[in-house]
DNA sequence: GCTGAAAATAGTTAGTA
DNA sequence: TACTAACTATTTTCAGC
């Protein structure tokens, strides 16, 4: 996560944000509305902040088990000190192994937690199996089942 | 997670989800173009996939660090399974702690993943006493810094 | 850098197959 | 259910403050 804070952030910036935060859909005039300024105004200023990187990107959270995917899993992982290629190798194509929704490089025992959505609990063995076990950079994988998931007040920054 | 799936996604309706899920502000127009709907079909179907609950919600990915939120943590929680109201109580306010992005509830040893962003790092030692620690229904609470995050191929659904 | 109005573009509803 | 077309609203640009 590379941080540079330039310069803080301007009270109208973090209000746009918030309303942003919640449904990355209001419509520009909404938001200039809720925040007090013209919409050409808060048309730049939402423009700003994504050049700036403040804003990352809008997503659309769908429910995965509408996709099929009906267990989620978060797994930790474990590599090898050794072998930094096979390691490298493995942290470039985590992110985009089947239904990987995120990946988190973590301090301590494990090095990687690998948060995964599949069709059902086979899927899912299959997947830790096929992916984390039999890769030569992958020391230990455990695997805990998500039984529920609930956005946090802060999320949005950044989920 | 509790996922009825009453019938099959059409494929319309997952070309309209892979749209939206990387970019939540496309314009209805647009999306309706890219997938070789008229927009008025595509402005019925996005709001069916929402009243479905398929869409859950649209969401601003901002850079903690921007609003001064210099630091994350993934926090294993671990329970005490006798007091199940101070349980209940906890398992309730934890989504609305200051600074928890995400809540996981999971099976194992630990009860509860605690996706939060502190600060500092002294801010998100004072989060951990104060909230978790201290509080009736927690036994054990450990904490993994986050070095880093990657949203995954499969994001948006769901994470 | 903010505003406000004009021009361009998009969202929405109604009517029809 | 999906389309066309008319209508309404919003986005976006730009000249002026």
């Amino acid at each position: 996560m590379p941080n540079e804070l330039h310069h803080e952030l301007a009270p109208v910036d973090r209000a746009i944000l918030r309303v942003l935060r919640d449904n990355a859909r209001t419509p520009n005039k909404a938001v200039a509305e809720a925040v007090g300024i013209a919409p050409s105004t808060c048309l730049t200023r939402i423009r700003s902040l994504c050049e700036r990187g403040v804003i990352r990107g809008f997503h659309t959270d769908v429910d995965p088990g509408a996709l099929g995917l009906g267990v989620q899993a978060m797994i930790a992982v474990r590599l090898h000190s050794h072998a930094p290629r096979h390691v490298a190798a493995f942290v470039k194509g985590a992110p985009d192994l089947p239904g990987v929704l995120s990946v988190f490089h973590v301090a301590g025992p494990d090095d990687y937690l690998l948060h995964v959505a599949a069709a059902d609990t086979a899927a899912l063995r299959d997947f830790v199996l096929e992916h984390l076990t039999a890769h030569p950079a992958v020391q230990q994988a455990r695997t805990s089942l998500i039984f529920g998931q609930v956005r946090g007040a802060a999320a949005g920054a950044a989920g």
